[in-house]
DNA sequence: GTTAGCACTCTCACGGTGAGAGTGCTAACT
DNA sequence: AGTTAGCACTCTCACCGTGAGAGTGCTAAC
């Protein structure tokens, strides 16, 4: 009654044994008991008193017991005090710095990307997502024409992070190899630097504008342009690891395993959990009711925003059930969005150090 | 005793019953018994003398039941029988028909591919797999590079059935862009219509038989093409439609159905398993023991290789457990890899009918 | 060769039971 | 007032036996 429900009214005898309750459930998967406490001995107090204050947090809603006369749970407000105040992070062992820094260090952005998902999931047991960038949003580098056969043209779109699409369209005429040649280096030249979407909405203004003054190349370019650039797909996403779940006692139930997977399919909902977290730079972190997806699976979600320069680029992080090892987890999300951020900077601004191809 | 074990000395009435069975367990999931067999009463016999039929059937292999008194089950041979003499084909419904012809009409190759395995799994609520062709064994159509940044070129190859690769190669001193139109022209030409492995050992065995005489152009090509069309990977296979399985009645426990996601994701068996069924051009039907992994999982596999005119660029087909839909799946497997050579066909040698891109 | 009848076997769902784990409460202790 | 021992209470879970139901195999009659 007297009592109020604020973090801040927890004594540190309280904090001390939430947290323990925390550790040991983080380990075991399973409800923590007051003896178990009691006999972990870092405070001396017997059962009977942990039980008293085990009532306590419960009643302020940072513990649960799946029923009476099991022990008792973490709920997400635990994890969230956890998180801000009690735990200490833990840094990235060397070796594992090591490995993602080699893992991200070759092949295209694409192909980072991917590494970066893969190490995620590895190194973490849990499932790593990355948000590639929205085609729309990337800057342009450099764009090219080839002809393929009649009206058929391939045009490949790099971007200034290192990222290659490339896309066949069909023109209303053929145009010879010369003249394409000529059409993208005017529009690399001239549209170098500005994002995709800016570049497409400019093409049509000129074409709206100017209608019938515009010479045949500049014509040329903005029916190329137009295709070519027409990028309106949202963001793509990787997910790595989602087998690695099926081992943990949580997913023991086919139903929520399923759930589960058609959750990570829907990569339209995922984009826009993890777009959620590109505000700041920290590192962000959902837990259960924190987002529709993550309550839905009562998962919780890690993640970073990554860029060049002071552009974002994406999102990366991981997913997994609430009861994770946040005082490792936190650091490597944290470490991976700042070595992909980097792999991506010298990718594609290119010094390159050592050219390790063999 | 004097009895062999020889499909040959089946009775006609044996052999109804075999299919009644088949048909009735590929619909429930569930042993059936002499009962329900006879009370289907497309041959008008008991119970009784049923029973004494599956008990042969079960003594030739054919049959085998989960416990005493459990109903019967198909084993493989049964399926194998089933679907060489007693099945009769379901042509795809129209309807069908024209979805994947539909699906798989625009986009590049690429994603035809992809829309292809999705359009299997989708119709036949089973697993979709498809094999993409080795980029090695793909011929060239055209080949172009692009100047990134300093030394770093972006090589395109395109290939004739419409795949389209690309790859970031670092180059040993900068090369402009004239230089680069020129080498890709020179390239295409020379060397279009062969595979991208015998380009490459050509142009390494001129590289070691002139290796002074070569002029500029020929040795940056040289250097070029080494790294640009170094494609050893192996085939890439797309799988579609793995969830959808979760909701089978066979997939009850966690285990099998880590197993199973186990298998998916290693790709390099599924492409091994796959390109046996390159040989001859028909549907072929692996059951149970006829591989390691449909074994392992008690799965199935229909396939069909398709490719372009006489060239057979991958394979495609489903996978799912053994009991399935044989009269319906066969002819759709069989017609998806008409199709898909068919649009492969089309979007390479570029006679587009309708170009409906809006 | 076919069938009815019957005993036999095996699974599965159900309910009861008892051990074990953990709690909440009360009363005594410091 | 905080702490603790003790104890009754509750809930789960594994175990067991039981009985219904399903299906078979065999035998004897048709």
């Amino acid at each position: 009654m007297a009592e109020v429900k604020d973090a801040a009214n927890l004594t540190p005898r309280d904090r001390e044994i939430l947290k323990d309750i925390i550790l040991s459930y983080v380990l075991s998967a399973e409800p923590v008991s007051s003896r178990s406490v009691s006999k972990l001995g870092r405070l001396s107090l017997s059962a009977a008193t942990i039980r008293n204050v085990m009532a306590d947090l419960e009643e302020w809603g940072y513990l649960m017991q799946p029923h009476t006369s099991a022990g008792r749970v973490p709920t997400a407000a635990a994890y969230h005090l956890f998180i801000e105040s009690m735990m200490q992070v833990r840094k990235v062992p060397a070796r594992d710095r090591r490995y993602i820094e080699e893992s991200l260090k070759s092949g295209d952005a694409d192909q980072i990307l991917g590494a970066a998902s893969h190490v995620l999931s590895e190194l973490s047991q849990q499932v790593g997502v990355v948000v590639a960038p929205a085609v729309g949003e990337t800057v342009l580098k450099a764009v090219d024409f080839v002809p393929i056969y009649g009206r058929r043209v391939l045009c490949v779109v790099v971007s200034a992070a290192g990222f290659v699409d490339n896309k066949v369209i069909e023109t209303e005429e053929e145009i010879p190899r010369e003249e394409l040649v000529r059409i993208s280096n005017y529009l690399t030249e001239n549209f170098c630097g500005q994002t995709l979407r800016g570049i497409r909405d400019r093409l049509l203004k000129m074409m709206a504008e100017e209608r019938a003054q515009v010479n045949r190349m500049l014509a040329l370019a903005i029916e190329l342009a137009r295709e070519g650039l027409n990028v309106d797909d949202g963001p793509d996403v990787l997910v790595d690891g989602t087998t690695g779940l099926l081992a943990r006692p949580e997913l023991g139930d086919i139903q929520r395993v399923r759930r589960m997977f058609e959750a990570f399919a829907d990569k339209a909902r995922l984009v826009k959990l993890l777009n959620r977290c590109i505000q700041g730079q920290g590192v962000r972190v959902l837990i259960g009711d924190d987002s529709e997806l993550t309550s839905e699976l009562d998962f919780s979600l890690v993640a970073v925003p990554y860029g060049v320069g002071d552009q974002t680029l994406g999102t990366l992080g991981i997913l997994g059930p609430s009861r994770m090892e946040y005082e490792r987890v936190i650091p490597l999300v944290h470490f991976l969005g700042e070595t992909l951020s980097r792999a991506l900077g010298e990718s594609s601004s290119g010094h390159p150090e050592k050219s390790e191809k063999k």
